[in-house]
DNA sequence: GTGGGGAGTTTTTTT
DNA sequence: AACTCCCCAC
């Protein structure tokens, strides 16, 4: 590798950054300031230049997307294999450690990790079982309330609680560390609490990785939680150092617990670390940047940066004010049809917008003008019902105390075994301490159930005992192949009525494909006495991790050329040269909720639009609506503060051109701004709606007063402009 | 065990 | 408006 020209091809600051002496550091990586270069080029110089080898290293992100590219971009880098490095989430590196070392974490060997919404079905059986009134403390609640305490590192004999909800909550709290102790399993938020608490209290072991890990590398440090921090402050040893690389102007997950006091503190509580800003940036225009950087002025207690480039200025952002979310959409779809006319790329443009129920006026445009769109977000591979009854299988033949697993698939596909057995076998399974599995077994064959039920647990517990030993020997893709056959899961769902048992039967396939592809990298453990066996099942049991820790992509990646769509937030890190930002309005963005909740909440949904804004490189447009449909109601909606505190100076605001547009088929309904709705549907006509008349041409109703045939219209004409018309007498055909 | 109907909910998302 | 959840009837 060729160290110089690396460090030559980068900046005064990413230089600093890149080869710094051995000390702790602070990167404050501005938007598209080649934030992550400098996380790889570091890691890179420390390897070739400062002698250190790839066990020395630990880096941390928050996906596992960024811990792949991350480890994919190094080795493309330096040419090596790098599987000797630690690069993961921090969930997935305290997985590790806890496999690791299970005994001195406590745990099972073969602990089970729950997702949230395994989670969730623990702590609702959970209530049940203690009779709490669901009602005063709901279960959703519960689960917020525990997660929330494990992401501050308490325990439930920890929690300060104050006054009769909280005591409850406290309660729950602890009946459930209990039950997932008892059973092996481990939520997201535990497996970060145990392994910090595992390496507090082994000093041996935390010895030991202190020494290990001389540079430990975060990204996205402005994300990470109390327990995260802590996690890295423990693991950070005497004579290692820390780089925490990241920008508080976008911190945009302090609702689900990140801290962004952890980067304003950082400095203190690392007193040796030194500060580098990054600010100059590679991707966009001066003018998005110079709006980006007034917008975030308004907030208080940065750290401080400004982004520059020494690029062009560009054109200005463009604000469109449209009738309702409808135009708004038709102006956006229009916009993108243009620029793929002019010889641009679908995937060059992108709709952001702040809530997913955005998604559907905006998609309902795109499918009637056959544009191709992706959307990111929604629900994952391995969250999907089929998906998850097919791994329930899987884990109760790694681990038949999974209780989780067994509720989920003890009746699915529908074997006659009903909520009255199964309340028996829980039943047992509470009084005598022991899993709903050996609940089952015990019952069995101390006669404890009779005719039907007694047959059909039987049954089930003979298919998973024969499934497990005879998919041993198998292959990963067999094993799955032959349990979706054997269970009859492929045909339950292959009855399923309509579209959906299509789907899912598809998606069951699509796993086995997945399976066949996956790689465990596992260390050979096999033994010399033909140990396959445990090789098999060890195999499973990564992949099953796996699956819990990194559900998947959304969709299956598609090659065509698609407008991408998505929230704001899910476009952190992403740039595209086209960017509309939808429904830029007071209530929506910023979210009424974060409106209510106060200033803090209020900066983060400005930090959430500063995002927004430097996602793009070349043209920006906001868009808003005067009226929105918001839960079935329309309401009027004023234009964002945000888009006031831009400067005007770099702002135009889009004059309605109705040319430019081409026709949709709105549903001919109007109920907007007293537009006489009968009058009105007879002829199809709603505000926004664009209409040709006989001697005027073409052009779009703008506005709408009175009632009846006297309805007067205001409509603006391609060809003449604006003109108010009487609904009764003018011959307005809808254009659709 | 399924399906219909009524009531209640409704930001942002990763692990 | 659209979705989930829960209860009840078949």
């Amino acid at each position: 590798m060729d160290v110089t020209a690396i460090i030559e091809s980068l900046n005064a600051a990413q230089r600093e950054a890149v080869c710094a002496d051995e000390h702790d550091q602070l990167v404050l990586a501005g938007a598209g300031s080649g934030k992550t270069r400098v996380l790889v080029h570091r890691i890179a110089w420390l390897l070739a230049t400062a002698g250190h080898s790839p066990h020395d290293l630990l880096a941390v992100t928050f996906t596992n997307k960024a811990a792949r590219e991350m480890r994919l971009r190094l080795e493309a880098l330096l040419g090596l294999n790098l599987r000797s490095m630690w690069v993961g989430t921090f969930h997935s590196l305290s997985h590790r450690l806890l496999r690791t070392h299970w005994k001195d974490a406590q745990l099972p060997q073969h602990f089970q990790i729950l997702d949230s919404d395994d989670q969730l079905r623990v702590i609702k059986r959970l209530m049940k079982d203690l009779g709490v009134d669901d009602d005063r403390f709901p279960p959703k609640q519960a689960q917020w309330f525990i997660n929330g305490q494990k992401d501050e590192g308490r325990r439930a004999a920890h929690v300060l609680a104050r006054g009769e909800f909280e005591r409850g909550m406290a309660e729950i709290y602890a009946a459930y560390e209990e039950r997932c102790q008892q059973q092996g399993l481990v939520d997201f938020a535990e497996l970060l609490l145990r392994a910090l608490e595992l390496l507090r209290d082994t000093p041996l072991l935390l010895q030991h990785y202190q020494n290990r890990f001389k540079h430990i590398l975060v990204d996205e440090f402005q994300d990470t939680n109390t327990l995260q921090y802590a996690w890295l402050r423990l693991l950070r040893g005497p004579n290692s150092c820390l780089m925490a690389v990241g920008d508080d102007d976008q911190s945009i997950y302090g609702w689900r617990g990140a801290k962004i006091e952890n980067i304003q503190r950082f400095t203190e509580d690392f007193s040796g670390a030194k500060t580098v800003r990054l600010e100059q940036n590679y991707r966009s225009t001066g003018t998005i940047l110079d709006a980006a950087n007034a917008l975030i002025s308004h907030n208080t207690g940065r750290l401080g940066k400004e982004l520059w480039t020494d690029g062009a200025s560009g054109e200005p952002i463009s604000v469109y004010a449209a009738f309702n979310e409808q135009d708004e959409a038709r102006f956006i779809v229009d916009l993108i049809q243009q620029h793929v006319q002019d010889g641009g790329l679908r995937r060059e443009c992108a709709i952001l917008y702040r809530s997913n129920a955005q998604s559907r006026t905006l998609e309902e445009t795109l499918l009637r003008q056959q544009v191709p769109y992706r959307i990111y977000g929604g629900q994952r591979f391995y969250e999907r019902l089929e998906i998850k009854n097919a791994l329930a299988y899987l884990r109760l033949m790694v681990n038949r105390d999974d209780a989780p697993a067994f509720e989920r698939v003890i009746n699915t596909p529908t074997r006659g075994i009903g909520t009255t057995t199964l309340e028996k076998l829980r039943a047992r399974a509470r009084d005598e301490g022991q899993s709903l599995w050996q609940a089952a077994i015990e019952m069995i064959s101390g006669g404890l159930l009779k005719g039907r039920a007694a047959t059909s647990v039987q049954a089930f517990i003979q298919l998973i005992e024969r499934l497990d030993e005879q998919s041993l020997p198998l292959p990963l893709h067999e094993q799955v192949e032959l349990v979706l056959n054997d269970t009859q899961l492929m045909d339950f769902h292959a009855q399923e009525k309509g579209e959906k048992g299509q789907a899912r039967v598809e998606n069951l396939k699509e796993l086995i494909t997945a399976v066949r592809q996956y790689d465990p990298a596992l260390p050979v453990t096999m033994s010399d006495d033909g140990e396959i066996n445990l090789e098999g099942r060890a195999a499973l049991e990564h992949f099953l991790a796996e699956a819990t820790l990194d559900a998947g992509d959304t969709q299956a990646e598609e090659d065509q050329d698609a407008v991408q769509m998505m929230t704001l937030h899910t476009a952190k890190g992403l740039e595209f040269p086209l960017v509309f930002i939808a429904g830029v309005e007071e209530g929506l963005f910023p979210h009424q909720m974060s409106i209510e909740e106060g200033a803090d909440r209020l900066e983060e949904e400005r930090r959430l639009c500063y995002v927004g804004i430097t996602r793009a490189m070349k043209k920006l447009y906001l868009t808003h609506a005067e009226s929105r449909r918001i839960y079935g109601r329309d309401n009027l909606c004023r234009p964002s503060r945000f888009i006031s505190e831009l400067p005007e100076n770099l702002l135009q605001e889009v004059r309605l051109r109705a040319s430019i547009s081409r026709p949709v088929s709105a549903r001919p309904q109007v109920r907007h701004q007293g537009m006489a709705q009968s009058q009105a549907e007879e002829v199809g006509l709603r505000v926004g709606q664009q209409v040709s008349h006989p001697k005027f041409g073409a052009g779009i109703i703008l506005h709408a007063e009175g009632d009846g045939p006297k309805t007067r219209l205001l409509i603006n004409f391609d060809e003449v402009g604006e003109k108010w018309l009487v609904l009764g007498f003018a011959p307005l055909t809808p254009l659709d």
